[in-house]
DNA sequence: TTGGAATGTCAACAAGGCTGACTTAAACTG
DNA sequence: CAGTTTAAGTCAGCCTTGTTGACATTCCAA
């Protein structure tokens, strides 16, 4: 509290004032755009009876297939459990493939299907459509703020989670 | 699908080249950082037996003194039922007031009460101190980015509210 | 061969969304 | 003034998605 404020320091170009006035609209830009994201993604999945928990699954099957349950685990940061009633649905609806792992037989490794790629490619599309469509009203120079700032919000196992899923070259 | 890719146009600048592997990245990017976002307070909120719903309300009750129960449902989204129920307790708990409006005696205008502005004020707190952090890291030219497409990124009606909410100025 | 890791399953519970139905009080309107 | 609409609250019940704890199975590795 008694720190901030006064620019005592030479130039004013690396330092940031901010006002809690300004990072309070962060806050809630964060909250309101957060909602925004989700959305659409929530309207195709009430269609087929399912929530975000399985949009969540599907997503990062979809990134790394044959992925196994731990790794998920750690990635959607949820317990085995409630991952597990999320899974076995996906399973018993054919959106899933569980295969038991070759070197490894304890462990479960994880592929959508033919139809499980439709519904989720489905879902990717309008949110990528969304992200496009901030990006371009935002103005290309945007996005690389937009992003350096999300990567620095993460926890840092989560930013290992982040880093390990990309494909290297952005 | 036939369309994007190919840069057959002029200059590069004004238009944006896109990957699909770019914008799944800001799509995980906005996953994690939410995560990031909602950790400090979610651990607060803990130690007190409340929820991210308590904090929802507290949050804008705090921005906007005195609002009314039908404009909060606008602002949150969601039923009268399930902000009642979050209301009922911190109303029970004394951490916010609720007054019988003078004009419309039918409204009931929502203040925090003195202990309802140390818990909101800390995790207020907490959460700025990440937003500050992320800021800095980033640099604070990022910042600006950051907010347009936040901005660019919410629904209309959401957009509405978050500007209702702004103090004008920045 | 035994300990521990990975997985799965059952049961129970809680938070926080939702819908629908209904009440009360106040305000508005013809 | 009567009737309708609005704001808020409440009751009951449902769903998703998170949590713990207990326990079985499988199977790798020391």
């Amino acid at each position: 509290m008694a720190d901030g404020k006064a620019g005592g320091t030479k130039s004013g170009e690396a330092l940031l004032f901010l006002t809690d006035e300004q990072l309070r609209k962060g806050i809630e830009a964060m909250f309101f755009a957060y909602r925004g994201f989700t959305a659409d993604p929530d309207r195709i999945l009430e269609e087929h009876g399912y929530g975000r928990a399985h949009h969540r699954a599907l997503h990062f099957i979809a990134r790394a297939p044959g992925t196994n349950v731990n790794n998920l685990l750690g990635i959607l940061g949820v317990t085995k459990q409630s991952l597990n009633r999320v899974l076995r649905t996906l399973i018993d609806d054919g959106l899933v493939e569980s295969r038991i792992g070759v070197q490894d037989k304890r462990e479960r490794h994880l592929y959508l299907t033919e139809t499980g790629k439709i519904l989720e490619g489905e879902i990717a599309e309008v949110q990528r459509a969304r992200m496009r469509a901030a990006y371009r009203k935002a103005g290309h120079e945007a996005v690389s703020g937009f992003r350096r700032v999300l990567e620095a919000m993460m926890d840092p196992d989560q930013t290992e989670f982040f880093n390990a899923l990309s494909g290297k070259e952005d």
